[in-house]
DNA sequence: TAGATTGTTAATCGATTAACAATC
DNA sequence: TAGATTGTTAATCGATTAACAATC
């Protein structure tokens, strides 16, 4: 739309990282996928990449991931492709997975467990500092190097280390009174696996509904109706 | 595109369900969502819902529900709104709630008992018949009802029981090799929690891939970039 | 009947794909 | 230089929203 390109002012270096090169929201879903494939090359030593081969491995088209890598920066080489560390150090900036985040998770139940021993946080940046529950069986214990607080700590617990965002995993009828909790704690980010949408965007709040029920009904759904090549 | 409106054809009857009412994979995602929130409007006792009241609810525009809602079957009445329960049994059909669908779950570690243990695949007409590991400590206890079986009786037990889908808590680099056998035993749908794409639709299978580490990142995403009203 | 609210068409918006000139 | 491959524009496609006539 208007210049573009990385001529960047000096006003454009004081924000946050580099904001708002007009990545849409299509793209921004895609990203999370570019940093798995990235990962998987760089683990397997390749230093370069060109659309024509990432669009084969990823199953999308080329014009595609060329458009998307360049709305938040041209970092390709005409005739040459990608450098695959380089790329995938800038989508790692992007994501935040260098910004230092700290979780905590409310709830120590099944999913709560599950989750704070899945590598899947240390992989992204993310520092997992503290469970809390409410169950006296469960508070003391420590799960995955992670030890479970009493939810009565939690405003003295942010208060001393204080903490990005909350995975919530509690029952659902106390979704909502939580997470009021936990913003007044300073905590902007909610990953919420409750199954109740939670929208506090009015009171700042960031919030990642996740809800697997409805995964699992798409599938229920494509399993009773099959396209052509599904038909077995 | 053509004359549309509820006059099936004989040969229409035959087919699985009523198939193709040209939903688009927009609304089919969307489908769940509309489940969700009846299933709510019905334990409310509400007997009769318009598109705008549906609309603030929900957080989406009344223009897009009657949209979805129609490209279905048009099942609500000018004047009136439309009728909770009946679009609510018709959203179930449309998702195979009622197809009585039989799933496994493979790989009992954290995530598959905390799974097991989820009231979501009963709600969602999904029926748990077993579980199955490699891990002899594990084989042959019971997690939330249903016992814990070694892999090596996966294909007797699929035998005995037709399977439609297997629910995939296994390490990833098992996943590709497991997804084969599973095939062979006449399961059709995946739902792959491994955090490895798997694309298996030239042999016939529906996999939902899950990637929660995905999620995640869209939330670190967004931390790191709010935009004007997620300020604070 | 009058009021409410759908079903449906047309307009808008955004995202994807195709094509090719720029350039390494 | 010639070949490869990007960056970028234009064309296409699909999804969303607005508007309103049909109708309960």
């Amino acid at each position: 739309m208007d210049q573009k390109k990385n001529n960047r002012t000096t006003a454009d270096e004081m924000l946050p990282l580099e904001d708002n090169p007009n990545v849409s929201p299509a793209v921004i879903r895609r990203l999370p996928r570019y940093f798995r494939y990235l990962r998987q090359l760089i683990r397997q030593g390749k230093a370069r990449i060109s659309s024509g081969e990432l669009s084969s491995l990823m199953g999308v088209t080329a014009s595609q991931i060329r458009q998307d890598l360049n709305c938040f920066g041209g970092f390709g080489q005409q005739g040459y492709g990608y450098n695959v560390n380089y790329l995938y150090s800038r989508i790692c900036e992007l994501l935040g997975v260098e910004a230092g985040l700290r979780a905590i998770i409310i709830g120590a139940g099944d999913l709560g467990r599950a989750l704070v021993r899945a590598p899947m946080f240390e992989k992204r940046g993310v520092e997992i500092v503290s469970m809390f529950d409410v169950d006296p069986t469960l508070i003391g214990r420590e799960v995955g190097g992670v030890r479970i607080r009493d939810m009565k700590e939690l405003e003295s617990f942010c208060n001393d280390l204080p903490v990005d965002m909350a995975v919530l995993t509690l029952p659902k009828d106390r979704a909502a009174e939580v997470s009021e909790r936990l913003l007044s704690c300073g905590i902007r980010g909610l990953w919420n696996f409750t199954g109740k949408d939670l929208s506090l965007g009015d009171e700042g709040a960031i919030v990642e509904n996740v809800h697997l029920g409805d995964s699992l009904m798409i599938l229920n759904y494509r399993l009773c109706h099959p396209t052509e090549n599904e038909q077995k």
